[in-house]
RNA sequence: GGCCCCUUCGACUAGCGGUUAGGUCACCACCCUUUCAAGGUGGCGGCACGAGUUCGAAUCUCGUAGGGGUCACCA
């Protein structure tokens, strides 16, 4: 069989993740089978169309990479795929189905339904059209149509019995025509309703599998009996799960209890393959039970009986955790440097050396959830004039002989290679007898500001000497000018406490080099000289 | 409320008559360690309940409970 899936989403607003969701098992399914995948626009509410939403929902489908073989602005033999371009093809079977008595007009106006409806409700009937108008002559509905009186077209539905359909994860399902009430077909304004539409479309498109969210299990019956009454040969139906709100009560997803746009995961640095590879992840599992699978993987094995039915809560942890994986086990540094680009370039970087970026990408993308996390946590890296945060204040105050000494020794290094760097700061600590966490804290603090970030070597290393020693200097003149608060004398001062007192000459042998140092690249302006400033 | 669907750790799930009920996220502990991560090891924690079928039920049946969906000229 040649298999034919679809998406068909309404332009109402920003792309879904259940969009993404139903479409990435179509996409699968399609693919597993050599078939198409086919996107339709269904945009005949005229109220709530959104002209930007089609667009952006093609690009997020190209964004993930499950981009339709067929669709608007692709192209396919089946089309125009846009429901407001096939209004002709609606007329017709409308009026065939007028014709043959599978549908009549109705002219009941907005008013006297919603009184209809109130009267049920004071009787405490169930609430639905009860068929008021099926009984017009057809002439008399003519009459009335052709002397422009607004109307409907509405299904003519059984009163009595089930209307029952296969579900291909549930079985059999019978709904009890009472609970059907001659559904519209077409609207008073010409366009055809979802139902119409839908059955119409997915016939002319070719379409031999409907997979779609659960929500439209109860309306299936509609569309079986537009089937009959269309004398069409039914599609396989597959109700996928409906995605739930991590709320207590695990409702449909909803804008209003979780951020549904996937154009907003895009631009929080979630990756569209951890975006995909965890969508693929609820209600549907590998055959071996890995979790982290490509696009590729799935659809080689893709197999709709593996889907479980309850409904899955979309977890933004995991969805963390999976793009986290992405970001430092599964996609290649070079790719990962190259979208982080962006957000790095806001970050500050200057687009100017590739391989300083993909030192600091490789260090960063441990330590990184989503790209931007890896952007944000950069900004050391692009200037030497980055905030201070007290705590690393406080340990390059309590480190600045060894940040002296560290100044002097780094300047006499030739090669600032791992080992190089890892030598000479366990040269350092033997000859001084001192533990290293003495060292490397300081050292962090003047390098990055804050006291959470890299191995001390690994930011030496990928900085380099100039980024080094201009960071030590600025973190000691610091030191330095925020003392004039407690103070208030010259340069000269600073607190000898803190010095171990063998160390007096190192210290005051480097003096004159560092301050050197200090007048150029210290000082980076008010708010940087203390926390009460 | 009627109708329909669903029900394994807090979350995602494996399981399709016989398992010490497995894995992942989260959480906790320990290890590694140079802070933060990452990584390693271990732990906590579950078959909604009740009948029935069967030598044997998480697995099959029925009922109960709970949750969800749906009852538009929206999709």
């Amino acid at each position: 069989m040649n298999v034919v899936t679809r998406i068909a989403p309404s332009p109402t607003g920003d792309p879904h993740v259940g969009t993404a969701y139903v479409g990435l098992f179509n996409y699968a399914f399609a693919k597993r089978h050599g078939g198409r995948f086919v996107f339709r626009l269904e945009d005949t509410d005229r109220e709530r169309y959104d002209a930007a939403s089609e667009l952006r929902i093609l690009e997020m489908f190209e964004w993930l990479g499950i981009a339709p073989d067929e669709g608007p602005g692709v192209g396919g033999p089946n089309g125009p795929y846009r429901q407001s371009e096939r209004l002709d093809l609606y007329r017709e079977h409308a009026d065939r189905l007028l014709a043959s008595g599978g549908a009549y007009r109705a002219f009941e106006s907005e008013e006297e339904l919603a009184a209809m409806r109130a009267d049920q409700q004071r009787r405490g009937q169930p609430l639905g059209y009860d068929g008021r108008g099926r009984d017009v002559p057809v002439p008399e509905q003519e009459r009335r149509a052709a002397a422009g009186e607004p109307h409907v077209i509405r299904l003519r539905t059984p009163d009595d019995g089930d209307t029952a359909f296969v579900d291909l994860l549930r079985g059999q399902i019978a709904i009890p025509n009472a609970e059907i009430k001659d559904p519209v077909l077409v609207k008073s304004d010409g366009y055809p309703t979802y139902h119409f539409a839908n059955v119409v479309d997915d016939r002319a498109m070719e379409v031999t599998h409907v997979m779609r969210a659960e929500e439209w299990v109860t309306s299936t019956p509609i569309h079986v009996l537009l089937y009959r009454a269309l004398e069409w040969e039914l599609p396989v139906f597959i109700h996928l799960p409906l995605l739930r709100n991590p709320d207590a009560n695990k409702t449909k997803i909803s804008k209003r209890k979780l951020d549904t746009s996937v154009d907003s995961y895009r631009r929080q640095g979630i990756l569209p393959e951890a975006l995909l590879n965890f969508l693929a992840t609820m209600g549907w599992s590998m055959p071996d039970g890995r979790e982290i699978f490509t696009l590729d993987e799935m659809v080689a094995v893709f197999d709709p009986e593996r889907i479980s039915l309850g409904g899955p809560v979309f977890d933004l942890r995991k969805l963390r955790h999976v793009n986290a994986r992405y970001l430092r086990e599964i996609l290649p540094l070079e790719e990962i440097a190259d979208r982080a680009e962006p957000a790095l370039k806001e970050a500050g970087y200057d687009g100017d050396d590739e391989d300083y970026l993909l030192d600091v990408v490789d260090v960063l993308r441990p330590r990184a959830e989503t790209v931007n996390d890896i952007a944000e946590q950069s900004g050391y890296f692009w200037t030497d004039d980055f905030a201070i945060s007290d705590e690393a204040r406080k340990r390059i105050a309590a480190g600045q002989q060894a940040l002296e000494d560290l100044e002097r020794a780094f300047s006499m290094l030739d090669f600032f290679d791992e080992d190089a760097v890892d030598d000479l700061l366990d040269d350092y600590v033997r000859s001084r007898e001192i533990k290293k966490p003495q060292v490397l804290m300081p050292m962090r603090a003047a390098l990055t500001g804050t006291t959470q970030a890299p191995s001390v070597t690994d930011l030496v290393v990928i900085l380099g000497r100039e980024r080094v020693l201009r960071r030590i200097g600025r973190a000691l003149s610091e030191m330095t000018a925020a003392l004039p608060d407690d103070r208030p004398t010259s340069e000269e001062n600073r607190p000898e406490e803190n010095r171990p007192e063998e160390n007096v000459d190192a210290a005051a042998t480097s003096g004159a080099e560092s301050d050197a140092k200090r007048s150029g690249s210290g000082r980076s302006g008010p708010g940087r000289s203390g926390p009460d400033s």
